[in-house]
Formats: structure tokens, C-alpha cells, sequence
DNA sequence: TTGACGGGTGTACGGCGTACACCTACCTTG
DNA sequence: CAAGGTAGGTGTACGCCGTACACCCGTCAA
């Protein structure tokens, strides 16, 4: 009775951590984090919502698990290449994690921003990192500032304001576009100049990737350019 | 008998939507984004939850508000000056502010996250902002990649993964020093090096305004340089 | 005098995270 | 084999949230 619905009474696998987190993240991916709930995690489990409290002991550790997946998705630190592209590669592989779960950043963010340490996963990360600039030759007090200038581009955080984020809200009380191109001149040449490039994606209006590289070269470049000025 | 504790039967102020933002706005400074609730705002401002309602249609509104309120404490561009302390000094006043509204980054994402346009006010700060570049001599599409390159930087986002943020929740499970040294060497070596680094302030660890200039400048100067090759 | 209307109220609903008591299938130990 | 601990799934309940909807009252125009 409790099986009816199609379920053919398999063994039943059992809940783990594993599988409440990969849950977690199949919903997270589906519907954006706002979608999670533990409610919702347990339905898709065929589960009652108390259960998941067997495996994590709440919602926040839950997330601080979903982080740590993500963590894993990224590439190992390349072997025998100079630092920079080292870091580059790095940066890349975290940023295709970051756009297969696009959902990540807040998390991250808001962990950041609510306990003292990230998580062991995102430690080992960082730690990695810091290596692979001091394998480069940057004294320390370098590395220092490279990680500020780098900031969460480190995690491949495009942190951008304007992001091309398929289904958001179509903004019901949107200008028509005359009025906008009036009231914000400079946004519109922009939009025009853009949007006519013949480089450009015709919809997206830009190629984040592109962008995202453009960016994070001129921030390596600085970061090169101090190196040889310390040394 | 209503208005029996302490109220001494004031004219009784009206509603409106400003002292519904500012009160909004004042919890938020001093509890954070999570202890925002439309409930506790009308709390605050002696009223029913549900009067709110009559001045903003929904929380999502008032955090647009919010947003807006924010944007208007951000300075004027500076006349007469060349692009890049003009530049540089609005975004180090937007950088004030965010200072005194911690949780302004977090809201601003959530809102880009979740539609397709920035509320207006946000919309004239950039507006300008191109402006400024454009009154520097940027050619239009060089204006495009400087706005993806600054990111977030532009309102004064630091974006850093590890901000020293008061407050935050001591972390039970933190590792013994000693283990962590032992785990994450670089990182035990980097934080080594700050804490001895005269120029830090004693707890913080690292100037966090100090790292803020720092990338900025680095930003800039790579803008400067990719002008100079353009032109 | 009347009636519309702007603005504050009260009640209620569905969703959330999770504390706590429970029940049951299994494994260990004698 | 019996006894009993334990790991893991269940059910109920609480207090919070945003907000729909009906109401009610004071002001002001006609």
C-alpha cells in the first residue's frame, strides 16, 4: 500500500549521503536553488522529509555537502606547465563546473558570508591554487595580493552584473525601448555597438565565454607583469 | 487601549513607502538580509504586516527599492577629472556604501539573478559609468569588454571569497590549527605571512580596503593599456 | 448627505525547516 | 536461539514565512 504507485517493490536501495546530495544537486541544476527545499529533496527520494535528517544533520550542511560535489567536478591541477596556465586551465574547468550548476555561486556566497572557513573541499582547492602561484615563482606576499585581484574569478565566478541567464522573469514593467534609449544613452550605444558586432552570438548579445576569457587574461596579464616587476 | 505602551498618541505618522524602504533598509544594516521579514519591518514601524502591502506590492519590490535607496547614496560622477579617477573615485564610493550595507551585493545579485533588467536606478548608475568611459575616448566595444572586466567591481563588489565579515557563526567543526597547517601547507604559509606582515592590522589579518584599491588600480591599468593600444 | 476611496486591520492558507517521539528491521552478543 | 542495542525511516507538530482576501474607518468631493 505504501508502494503502490508503479514502485515494483525493488530491494528498495537504501538513502545514503551520497544519494541525498546528488539529489540535492539533480534538483538545484533542474529548478535553481530557490526550488530546494528538503521537502521537495525527499519527495523526489520517494521519502518522507525526516529522513534526509539521517544523512545531513541540517539544510545549511546539506549545502556546505552540495559545494563540495561541486568542488570535485574540477579538474585536478595540470602538471608541468608554467603557473599561468596552470591557474588558466584551472579557472576554465571550474567555470564550466560553475555553468553546469548554475546555481553554485549563491551557495558559495552565502556560505562564505554566514560561518568563518569554507569547506574542507573548497580549502583544498584554494590551497591547490596558492601552490601553483608559488610553483610560479610569486613570493608570497603576492600570492596575497593575487588572490584578492582574482577574488572569485578563482572558482570561475564570472561575477558579472549583466549575465545571459536563460528563464528569468521577462520584467512585466520593462520600458519600451525608445523611452530606455532616451533616459539611458550610453546603455543604448552600447546595446546598438553590441548587438551589431558581427562577432557576436545574435540573441545573447555576447559571448560570455569570450568575455569571461578576455577578463580573467587581462587579470593574469597584471598578475605577470607584477611578477616580473617583485622579481 | 491599541496604542497603550508608552505611545503617547502622536499625530500618529502615515505610512509611505520611503518609511517603509528606510526601516527596511535600517534591519537590514543591522541584522542582515535574513532577518528581513515583512513582518518584522511592519513590527518595527508599529503597523500590521499586511499594511506594507499598501505601499509595496510584494517583498520582491521592496528589496527593488532597497536596491534603489542604496544607488541614490552612491556619489555623482566627478566633473573635469580624466576617466579613470573618475572611474575609480565613483566606484570607490559605491565601495563606501556597500561598507555600510553589507548586504547590498547579495540582494543586487539575487535581483539580476532572478530578471531580466536591473531596477532603474541601477540602470542610470551604469548608464553614466559608460558614459564616463566613453568621455575618456574608449571606443564602444572597448567599452563592452572594460564592463566585463571591472564585473561586480563596479559597484564596489570586492567579490573576494574570503572577506573578514563580523559576525559570523565561529564555525564548531573547525580543524585544530595544527591539522590544518598540515593539510593545506600553502594556505598555513600564506596566513603565516599576513599575520607578520607589519603593514596588516592586527585580527583582520589584511587591509581589505587596502587589497580593494589594489585590484582596482590593476584593473585600470590594464583598461589604460588596452586604450592605449587601441587608439 | 452620500458615497467613493485611500490606507490600516484580521483572518487564513500553504509552504518552509526541523524537534521529538516512535516504530521496525537488523546485528551483536551470550 | 533469545535479548537488546542501534541505524534508519515515519508521523506529528510548532513556529516562522509571504501574501490573498474581506473588512472597516476617516477624509473629502459632489
Amino acid at each position: 500500500m505504501a508502494t503502490q504507485a508503479g514502485a515494483v517493490a525493488q530491494p528498495r536501495v537504501p538513502l545514503s549521503r551520497t544519494r541525498v546530495l546528488g539529489a540535492a544537486v539533480a534538483l538545484a541544476d533542474e529548478g535553481g536553488v530557490d526550488a530546494l527545499s528538503m521537502r521537495r529533496i525527499a519527495q523526489a527520494l520517494g521519502v518522507v522529509p525526516m529522513a534526509l535528517y539521517k544523512h545531513v544533520t541540517s539544510k545549511n550542511e546539506l549545502l556546505d555537502g552540495m559545494i563540495d560535489v561541486l568542488v570535485g567536478e574540477i579538474d585536478p591541477p595540470a602538471e608541468g606547465t608554467d603557473w599561468k596556465s596552470a591557474v588558466r586551465r584551472r579557472v576554465l574547468s571550474a567555470r564550466r563546473m560553475l555553468l553546469r550548476h548554475p546555481w553554485a555561486p549563491e551557495v558559495i556566497e552565502a556560505r562564505m558570508k554566514a560561518r568563518a572557513t569554507p569547506t574542507p573541499a573548497l580549502l583544498e582547492y584554494l590551497d591547490s591554487m596558492v601552490g601553483i602561484f608559488r610553483g610560479g615563482g610569486f613570493p608570497i606576499g603576492l600570492v596575497h595580493h593575487a588572490l584578492h585581484v582574482m577574488g572569485s574569478r578563482l572558482l570561475g565566478f564570472s561575477q558579472e552584473l549583466f549575465e545571459d541567464r536563460p528563464g528569468r522573469a521577462p520584467d512585466t514593467d520593462a520600458l519600451p525601448a525608445e523611452e530606455m534609449a532616451a533616459r539611458f544613452p550610453h546603455l543604448a550605444e552600447l546595446a546598438m555597438a553590441v548587438a551589431h558586432d558581427p562577432e557576436s552570438v545574435v540573441g545573447s548579445g555576447c559571448d560570455d565565454q569570450f568575455e569571461f576569457e578576455f577578463a580573467l587574461d587581462l587579470t593574469l596579464d597584471g598578475l605577470e607583469r607584477l611578477l616580473r616587476n617583485a622579481s
